[in-house]
DNA sequence: CCTAACCTTTGAGTTAAGTTTAAGGTCAAG
DNA sequence: CTTGACCTTAAACTTAACTCAAAGGTTAGG
């Protein structure tokens, strides 16, 4: 397969596959006698399994350090205790977004709730101060 | 205030105080004669409102549009409007995240599971495949 | 007066994950 | 044999949000 069809089955640009051949993401790739690059059926997968990973929050480093060359030569106790670290740091991460949102929807409240007969200037003075109140130290 | 005081005051570095002011984010700011920076004491509350923005998920270039030079002036609508937006962001954040930490938890159990008189290329295939089956097309 | 701790500026460097550009080689069709 | 679609490389460029370095001015204390 050349790398246009690995681009077009993968959805990824040519330029992105150089790329993770470039850093060392993948491997899999020959040369024909005229220098072009050719890949195996395989490559798509690996292809689709780093973007899966990608979209789990993996940066290219830490899957670069994850996916072997081989599919067959998986670290088990270092995937497991990837995978389980990235859960953390997803559930952290949820606990941020969730802490925000909620912020941002009591502010969103309390700027509509603003009285009628309240200036601009007071009420950005009364949101602010109750912003501040919740956020700092957050 | 100078900046080193401001800088003490808000927990941020100096070099990033300064480099707020070039990107035209933090406007108060005025010159003694010497050509040290003065601060007034709202610059501690505007830099506490930066930080929390970029908590929330603004970037620096949203917290410039939506945060007036002076703290009087918000524009009403456009405040709420980004606010609602960044809010539906972080809700579509909320659900990529938990989808990863779903397939991810899924996956442990499946590596885990593994039946003991399985060999590891095997058990391999037997988990990239159930991955690709899910997150093809992710 | 000296020294240490501040402050100033400009400009370059950093990281991640690519994209773009320039200059050129290869190949299939007509 | 020419045209156009592909392929190659190296190197520079991109974005965001900073940090760091160099070279120098200012100030408070002893």
């Amino acid at each position: 397969m050349k790398i246009g069809d690995l681009a077009e089955r993968t959805g990824l640009p040519a330029s992105k596959i150089r790329f993770y051949e470039r850093i060392g993401l993948l491997t899999m790739v020959d040369r024909r006698p005229n220098g072009y690059r050719t890949y195996p059926e395989q490559a798509v997968v690996v292809l689709d399994l780093i973007t899966s990973a990608q979209l789990a929050g993996f940066s290219l480093d830490e899957i670069r350090n994850l996916v072997p060359d081989d599919l067959d030569g998986w670290e088990h106790d270092k995937l497991l205790g990837a995978l389980k670290s990235k859960i953390a740091d997803i559930q952290a991460m949820e606990q941020r977004l969730a802490k925000s949102r909620k912020q941002l929807t009591a502010l969103i409240t309390e700027i509509e709730d603003k009285p009628d007969d309240m200036d601009c200037t007071e009420n950005a003075r009364r949101v602010l101060s109750s912003l501040f109140m919740r956020e700092s130290k957050a």
